[in-house]
This record gives C-alpha cells, structure tokens and sequence, in this order.
RNA sequence: GUGGGUGUAGCUCAAUGGUAGAGCAUUGGACUGUGGCUCCAAGGGCUGAGGGUUCGAACCCCUUCACCCACCCCA
C-alpha cells in the first residue's frame, strides 16, 4: 500500500506497547528528581540559532551539521534545540533568578532535534531528562549529580552500566595542557587517521576520543588531562573522587573522555552499559560548565548537570506490564447503556478504571474484548438486570459471577477484585 | 555526509521465471445472555512505487522512495 503520509524520517511515533516504557522512565525519573528536589523548568522547543552556536561551539558537529535552523516569517534564524542545557541556562539569565538566589536546582524533560542519520539509539527527535544546577563549584554538587544519575539507572534495575569520569581543566589549566598535546600530536601525526589530522588542529581533545585502532595506539602515551591540572582543578577532582568514594558509587577514570560540546570544563562523566561496545551507547552524559552563564552574557555561575537519553534507556529495560481496566460493562441494548455509564460514573469515583463495551456487538464478542484488554471484572446488563434492579458482576480470572443490587456495586467490585 | 542490508496480508516470514502461501492476529460459527482452551470457516495483497526484459516477473535489469544497520558524531 501506499501510503499518503507517512512521519518525517527520524522523527517517530511512541505508542503502545513502547510508550508504556517512557512512561516508566519519565515517572522514575520525575520521582527522583522529586526527592533530591530539583524543580522542573519548561523551555521552549524554538530558541535564537545564535544561543547553540555559541555555547555548544560552532566547530562542533552538532552546530555544523547536525541543527534543524532555519528563518521564520519575520526573519529571525531559530533553531529547534539539540539539547537542553543551553536553553535552561539561557532562562536562569533571562530571569534574573541569580539576583534571587542564586544556587538553582532543576530538571528537565522534553524533546530534542538534530539532523542525524537515524539509526540503533539515535533519532533526529529524540526525548532526554535532564539536571542542572547552576550556582556552586562545590565538588559535593558533582558528586550529588552523579549519584542521581546512578539513583535514577539504579531506580529503573538496569545493571551493568559503569560510569567513566574525566577532568578536562579549566581556562588556568587547559591552554598550557593543549599546547603540550598540540606539540605530542604533531610528533605522531602520521599515525593518527585523517579525521584526527584535522581534530588536532582545531579541537586536539576530541582525538583521544577517537576509537581507530591507530589513533589509540598513536596517542597511548599522549599527555593526560588530569596530569596537567591546576591546583583548583585537580583538588576539584580529588574532592569528587573522595565523595564518591565514600558513597561507593562505583567509577572508573578515563582520561580519554572528553564530551563533544565546548562549554564543559572540570568535571565530566558518562554512564554507559558495560558490556556495549557500540559507538553510541552512552545512556547519561554530563558535566561541569563553570563558564556557560557568562558566555551567555550572565553572572560568573559555576554550574553542572546531565541529560539522560530516553529512548536509550527505553533500550535497556523490559516493557512494565500495562494493566487492563478494573472493570468492563457489557450493556446488551442501548438502555443498559445508559445504565452502564452512570454505573460506571460511580465506580470511577471510587478509582476504579471503567470501559464500556460499544455497538451492536454480541455478548461474546464484547466478553472477548474484556479477557484481551486484560479487565479484572465484567459487568453484564441485559434486560433483566435493566427491569429488576441489578448487575451480572463476573470476576474474569475464575469465572465466578454473581448478581450485585445496583446499590451495592462499589462493594462488591471491592470484594471480587481482591 | 559515506557505506551495507531489506521492502510480499495487521505482525513475523515462505514462495529463486509458470495459479501469491503459512503461522500468529482479526471477524464469525460450533456454544441463540458468557471470555480464555479446542475445532471449523471467513475477510484481508496493484508483492513499496515507476519503467524495462520476457509468451509469462514477487523473482532478472534500471530508476525512485521508504525503513533498518554501520561509519562519523552524539543522549
């Protein structure tokens, strides 16, 4: 068949039984972020191209190649975000919210685009949850953001995903450690792929990152991050790494892991399934970004965060079992109808989720759409429970039924479903 | 952006140039107001689309579209 219109590639459709796991998702992460107190903040789909390009870095794939930008009516260049932390970041600024108090904790769950090939764990709409708290360089801040991270994977029951933690500097440290990488990568630069050639001209970092065989081996004994450290940076990270410590949230360093957006500075980290070897398989990755709100045009605001993939968590957990409706009417006339849809107005209020079976269908068929949508009880209404008062309740699980006076029908749904 | 793979019933897949099929699902019946189990039956297809070769194409060729996977990169 052909058909008319069909979604935008990239962009999917979420619906049963699939939804039913970001649901789970959302809900665990909402009740998580709930009791570390973090406070949900909404923005917009739509921002100034201009906010991505400076803060994620215009040299960066993502603003490169990977937005969806383009002028609206009056002229403006918008682009739908590909992630959320600059959008968020933008609204701490927009607010004034440091002029109040400064130390902001929040949470984010929402949509992101960017213009991807899809593929396994990657959709050019995909959904994130997402924390950051703005206002503290606090290293017990990183350690909390990465603990709520764990609570959230741990909350799910998704096992074997280790988490990878790097320092990457800041503005002391950073310059004289990408000089002496600069100068170690021009000494192999033969060895490194063609990709890495160009990186160690305009981004050295990311060629550690690189996952060519040659480029690993190439850059085996480049310098180290967290060897060249100042001191702030390298007590920043000692003082994460105690925290965690005494937490037993378990890690590992990687001083290859660098993150692909500019404005990460100090701490990042990455939580990602053990045993994965894929390429894009990280499930949540974050950071430090002390220097974001300024090079928006805000206050100094030290602040870190993470964004969680939903659809890669979605990956890695089983689909909950969707629980069918407490109780299905089956009216047999269009009076018992009636009948069943005050009938079931009080049982709703008691909390109880209610359908009615529709049409001309017969009884066995309404009875069959009962047992698939998987409803613990039945209620029969035929003429004779239409003249003399009452209800046909009959408990699917074992067939047993009973005549209940309309009256008492809150009661005996209680009793049957127990 | 580059490379590979796949498109046949709602779903998962057969049919390798000669009448398009199965399982599951759906609907109905056996069972006239009673689901699941069993049995019986039915509906459902321009074989992604367009063109070509051929007496004849789901199958071969070309074009195109879509989806999947991988690279790149990222959540």
């Amino acid at each position: 068949m052909t058909k008319e219109f069909r979604s935008v590639q990239g962009f999917n459709d979420i619906l049963s039984p699939e939804i039913a796991k970001f649901q789970h998702i959302e809900s665990v992460a909402r009740r998580c972020f709930g009791l570390f107190n973090f406070r949900e903040v909404r923005t917009p789909v739509l921002e100034q191209a201009g906010l991505f390009e400076r803060s994620i870095g215009t040299s960066t794939d993502i603003v490169e190649k990977e937005m969806y930008t383009f002028e609206d009516k009056g002229g403006e260049r918008l682009s739908l975000r590909p992630e959320g932390t600059a959008p968020v970041a933008r609204t701490y600024i927009e607010h004034n919210i440091d002029k109040q108090d400064a130390l902001q904790r929040w949470f984010y769950i929402g949509p992101m685009f960017r213009h991807e090939r899809p593929q396994r764990g990657r959709l050019r709409q995909f959904h994130q949850a997402g924390v950051e708290i703005f206002g503290t360089d606090d290293p017990f801040a990183d350690v909390e953001t990465i603990l709520l991270a764990d609570t959230i994977i741990s909350s799910l029951a998704v096992r074997d995903v280790t988490a990878r933690l790097n320092s990457i500097g800041c503005p002391v440290c950073r310059p004289a450690y990408l000089k002496e990488l600069r100068s170690y990568l021009g000494s192999v630069r033969e060895r490194l792929c063609e990709d890495c050639r160009k990186r160690a001209d305009t981004n050295p970092m990311r060629v550690l990152d690189c996952k060519k065989e040659g480029c690993l081996e190439a850059t085996a004994s480049a310098p180290r991050t967290t060897d060249h450290l100042c001191n702030d940076c390298s007590g920043h990270l000692s003082g994460l790494r105690s925290g965690l410590d005494a937490l037993k949230i378990p890690y590992t360093i990687d001083t290859r892991l660098v993150r692909g957006l500019d404005y990460y500075s100090r701490t990042v980290f990455e939580f990602a399934p053990a045993r994965d070897t894929r390429a894009q398989n990280a499930i949540v990755a974050g950071g430090r970004y002390d220097y974001l709100v300024e090079l928006l045009g805000g206050p100094h605001t030290p602040a870190i965060g993470f964004a969680m993939g939903i659809e890669r968590m979605a990956a890695l957990i089983d689909t909950p079992v969707q629980r069918g409706p407490a109780v299905f009417f089956v009216p047999l006339s269009s009076e018992s109808r009636v009948k069943a849809v005050r009938l079931a107005g009080v049982l709703r209020h008691t909390g109880r989720t209610c359908e009615i079976g529709y049409g001309e269908k017969t009884i066995k068929s309404m009875l069959r759409r009962a047992d698939r949508l998987g409803a613990d009880l039945v209620i029969i209404i035929g003429e004779e429970e239409l003249r003399d008062g009452f209800v046909t309740l009959k408990r699917m699980s074992d067939g047993t039924q009973e005549r209940v006076n309309d009256a008492d029908l809150p009661d005996a749904v209680g009793r049957m479903k127990s």
